[in-house]
DNA sequence: TGCGTTTTATGACTTAAATCATAAAACAAG
DNA sequence: CTTGTTTTATGATTTAAGTCATAAAACGCA
């Protein structure tokens, strides 16, 4: 996250996206830095036969879509708000110029990709490895340590649908539904009226 | 790839590795900086039954396991060479120090994360989709774009083991054997005395 | 408040990749 | 050169997750 006030001095403007808008989409070039002020967006792909996959899923004072900023590169997935979403949008050349003219950012930059990397190898490792129970545990177990779920009485509220966790995890819906009642038969996390805590 | 002079002027020093020996090991903290000068790195995990998954495969000037060095986290994998190896070390804090004076190693590490990134998304997205085919020939075109894969009259020749496609795809090597004839049968790739060329 | 959509749920069936077994060719080491 | 190991190879069988069908509960919005 950088500090609303210095993007702006850079000319950052905010925009509004209702529900379900797309921000980018793949095979574009990158021309924006995005960060979020309000809302929820999520970074995904769609294969040849129409299933999604999610890359990571954002929120609130969360940037996304900077690797390949950074590389020149299309975008390997597209960016859709799952919820109305208030983005701030920094020019491409702008962004640079702000890098360069504060060293500071850069280290926070890199800390910020280093997160995500480390992330996507936990996953990669665990989706190789092919047991859904495994996969959905780590996603839910990632999800507590960086999303913002809430703690109350019963644990942890995952707040993901069981399709989202599907598509974050490459697992079709009814296979999560039903790892999810296993994982609860063996006492690793609670359904309570169909949500799940841990 | 940081110029070496550099490195050494910060006090990083050369240590020789066997093929198959273990340079840092998954869940120990991280204390150095790794940069290769000749010889080949794999950074792997072992799920609960054995089984291998390759995280990615590192060259000469590449460096390696950086992310959990800038997140205090333990390292999700550990590295081990494949060939006789030189591997520059750099402890910690002098890396960190480096950084501090040296503003353009900044970016270079930002585009060398953001390059990493980029492959782990589109292999997380190929891996979802659960089809060998495009797993393995997504990993075979990353290969020549970003690995030193050489190009002859044959094409290029991709210079990974059945057995290392599987580890790196999430497939088995019966699997890979299997699909590369497919591919090879549709005129994709060719096998010239047993090795794949593209 | 009512209606369409999304989410959760369950059972029956199919299928593609994993597993198991076995072996030949190539390579590496002594 | 011999021997042990790794790599490639192929066929038979198993199995776990995907697919398909169907539906109830919950949610959202008009």
């Amino acid at each position: 996250m950088i500090a609303i006030e210095l993007l702006e001095k850079y000319g950052a403007v905010k925009k509004f996206y209702d529900k379900a808008s797309v921000i980018f989409e793949e095979g574009n070039l990158p021309t924006h830095y995005y960060q979020i002020i309000t809302g929820e967006v999520k970074m995904n792909n769609y294969n040849d036969d129409g299933r999604e996959f999610i890359q990571g899923i954002f929120y609130k004072n969360q940037s996304f879509g900077e690797p390949p900023l950074f590389l020149n590169q299309k975008y390997p997935a597209s960016a859709v708000s799952v919820e109305d979403s208030q983005i701030l949008f920094l020019p491409k050349t702008n962004f640079m110029k702000m890098l360069e003219e504060n060293a500071s950012i850069s280290i926070k930059i890199i800390e910020n990709l280093a997160q995500r990397l480390y992330y996507k190898s936990v996953m990669a490792a665990e989706m190789s490895t092919h047991e859904p129970e495994h996969r959905v545990l780590k996603l839910i177990d990632h999800g507590i340590e960086y999303f913002n779920f809430k703690k109350d009485a019963n644990g942890y509220l995952i707040n993901f649908t069981r399709q989202q966790i599907g598509d974050l995890t490459g697992l079709r819906v009814e296979t999560v539904i039903r790892t999810i009642k296993a994982l609860e038969k063996k006492g690793v996390l609670k359904i309570i009226n169909r949500k799940v805590y841990r």
